[in-house]
RNA sequence: GGUCUCGUAGCUCAAUUGGAUAGAGCAGCUGCCUUCUAAGCAGCAGGUUGCUGGUUCGAUUCCAGCCGGGAUCACCA
């Protein structure tokens, strides 16, 4: 057997990074008799020939001669060596590496013949996903959106890295807030529901919460005309004695306001769900803050007993995080009632008494509240969780306007459901401005426009590093050309559109006689290959927005690719069977990554 | 005020975690549909990476100090 035929079987259980790495990890011993751990293997910059550049700088050291001859010296030793470099140039300290084509080919067989390529197998670990987890009183925002569509996201991603997720969240449907819209409804609504009303649940309760505002502030306003100081004004407006009685008469679970709170949050769920389902997102098990606020509590107090807290003169209970960086903190007011962090110490305790075998969960929750998990995490470890490391606070910046935060005081809330409907009217629009769907039905018309409107929206949301802010401008619609997820999705339909033409040919995909390939076929390979290595990256750094960048990558080298070589006219079969498989690899993968963003890809548009 | 965070092209975002001449999209300009879908492709133009120093062979990236945004520092959630 021959080096390169060794080799070749090699790398159908090695990936090629590695495969690189090792023969250069051996050039490095035989030449300078030394040995290197990490060596740096980054892609090469387009402007010269190859596809794998090794830094050498780093390896001066170790070579004791400049960075140009030890990269000439590792070159001319992979070429005589390792059997799938086939030329090499030098710029500078950068080796720049060629890769043979036949090495490429088998790369390609590799991916093109794992049926679960995009997935990597499981690794016998569970983890779990919180995400969403709105307050009852107000309809959801586009903040909600962007909190969704990621923490849906990281959850796909997770699963594709061969974990096993549970997808959970809180639902924040006791307190004050709720309150004020009961409070609201009772003394203005007269009865209204939302099927008199026909407005979704959500909205009618939040239709309240804003009434509420409104009398509040009138109400105050009046009382401070009256001379009554600012702060006593607050208290005393009959509104708000209204919703804080209520709130205490809930907590004593009176039968009237109990029945009133279910029904105002039947409603709000009944909403929510609705929305939750045009946006794609699911949850194994919901948790409501009325079930776990006491559970904290117990918890709190045996880690008093251990000394793991201490009680103030007035009997508040605090932990002191000073030695970690961090300040006091309270855990149970002097009387007793415990805080929103008190709760979160019990809802983490009782997941992992649920799902016993996760080994951290995750928590979306905007960039706001950082301080709130630094302080959460800090505790968990104190009272001895060794679960407390793998939690992890996937923070997340706001979305902004042009005018800055979104205020629902100041009516520039941008609402979710609207902003759904707006995306799919528009690719609506635009689909029938294109006219390329003649033989379609009506019914398919709306499904492609939801895929499209949807697509362009989350793509739109996930492109963005999840922890910096980014920016809405609701008077400029969201693109559908260019660096967005309809510029993928319409890539995806291209290639079924060659796939189908290939299978009314009879032409069947396949890696065979593989000796030459072209630049473009050869990127399409690299990057293909490169999809495993992202996923990776997807997970480590929880960001959905390095899969966005890399399927946006892929499709713009497919374009590349299509517009520069016509696969039909290939009179060789073996040449244009291969297109085909390649384009297929590309198509699938498009498929499957699209799917971790929570995207459908269509099979026309 | 303390802590954290961000500042990259007119606008929205990237930059393989310290690497090469900082890349895409949008907007602007120029080409390409009688050949697989032009929601595409090719090209032009657009940059003192907020400023000043430092570390390094090499800094958008690390350090320090300014300038400018934002968040947070509740017996609210």
């Amino acid at each position: 057997m021959n080096l390169a035929t060794y080799v070749l079987q090699l790398m159908s259980l090695m990936n090629l990074d590695l495969t690189l790495r090792t023969e250069i990890q051996k050039a490095v011993a035989t030449l300078f008799n030394q040995s290197v751990e990490q060596v740096q293997l980054q892609p090469t910059n387009k402007e010269f020939e190859g596809s794998h550049t090794v830094v050498c700088f780093p390896l001066t050291k170790l070579s004791r001669k400049g960075p140009e001859e030890t990269a000439r010296l590792i070159g001319e030793h992979l070429i005589a060596n390792s059997g799938i470099v086939t030329r090499y140039n030098v710029v500078k300290g950068f080796l720049n590496l060629v890769i043979a084509d036949s090495v490429w080919a088998s790369v390609f067989e590799s991916v093109f013949s794992n049926p679960k390529y995009g997935s990597l197998p499981a690794n016998g670990k569970e983890m779990m996903v919180e995400y969403s987890s709105p307050n009852t009183n107000k309809p959801l925002h586009l903040g909600h959106l962007r909190n969704n569509f990621l923490g849906y996201s990281v959850a796909e991603i997770f699963k594709a890295n061969g974990y096993k997720v549970h997808k959970v969240q809180i639902i924040n449907d006791r307190g004050i807030h709720i309150c004020k819209s009961m409070a609201a409804w009772q003394l203005y609504g007269n009865g209204e529901t939302p099927d008199r009303a026909g407005v979704k649940g959500d909205k009618l309760v939040g239709k309240y919460y804003v009434e509420f505002d409104r009398n509040y502030k009138a109400q105050v306003q009046e009382l401070i005309a009256q001379g009554v100081p600012e702060a006593d004004a607050e208290k005393k407006a009959p509104i708000m004695k209204l919703a804080v009685e209520m709130l205490q008469r809930w907590e004593a679970k009176d039968e009237e306001i109990y029945s009133l709170w279910k029904t105002m949050n039947s409603w709000v769920y009944e909403g929510f769900d609705a929305t939750y389902k045009r946006m794609g997102v699911d949850f194994e098990k919901l948790y409501y803050e009325s079930n776990t606020y006491l559970l904290g509590k117990d918890e709190v107090l045996r880690g008093l007993e251990r000394g793991v807290f201490f009680k103030k003169e007035d009997g508040s209970v605090w932990v002191d995080l000073t030695a970690e960086g961090l300040d006091q903190k309270v855990l149970l007011r002097s009387d007793g009632t415990s805080v929103y962090m008190t709760q979160d110490i019990g809802t983490a305790i009782l997941r992992f008494l649920d799902f016993p075998k996760i080994e951290g969960q995750v928590y979306t929750v905007g960039n706001e509240q950082e301080y709130h998990f630094k302080v959460l995490f800090q505790i968990l470890k104190k009272l001895g969780f060794a679960w407390a490391e793998k939690c992890y606070h996937l923070s997340y910046g706001m979305v902004d306007l042009p005018s800055g935060k979104m205020k629902s005081r100041e009516g520039t809330v941008v609402d979710a459901d609207d902003l759904m409907q707006e995306m799919v009217d528009d690719a609506e629009k635009q689909t029938r401005e294109l006219g390329k769907i003649e033989d379609s039905s009506e019914e398919e018309i709306k499904a492609l426009a939801e895929m499209i409107g949807l697509g362009a929206l989350k793509f739109f949301l996930l492109k963005v590093d999840p922890k910096k802010r980014m920016l809405f401008d609701p008077n400029e619609s969201i693109q559908l050309q260019g660096h967005t997820g309809p510029f993928i999705q319409y890539t995806h339909a291209r290639i079924r559109s060659i796939l189908r033409k290939a299978a009314s040919m009879n032409i069947s995909p396949a890696v065979e006689n593989i000796i030459a390939l072209e630049p473009a076929e050869r990127e399409l390979i690299f990057q293909l290959n490169n999809y495993t290595n992202k996923l990776q990256e997807a997970a480590r750094e929880y960001s959905p927005a390095v899969i966005a960048n890399f399927t946006y990558d892929l499709a713009k080298e497919y374009n590349q690719f299509y517009q520069s070589i016509p696969i039909f006219n290939e009179a060789d079969p073996a040449k244009l069977k291969f297109r085909v498989a390649l384009s297929k690899a590309v198509a699938d993968l498009l498929k499957k990554s699209m799917s971790l963003l929570g995207i459908q890809v269509p099979e026309k548009m």
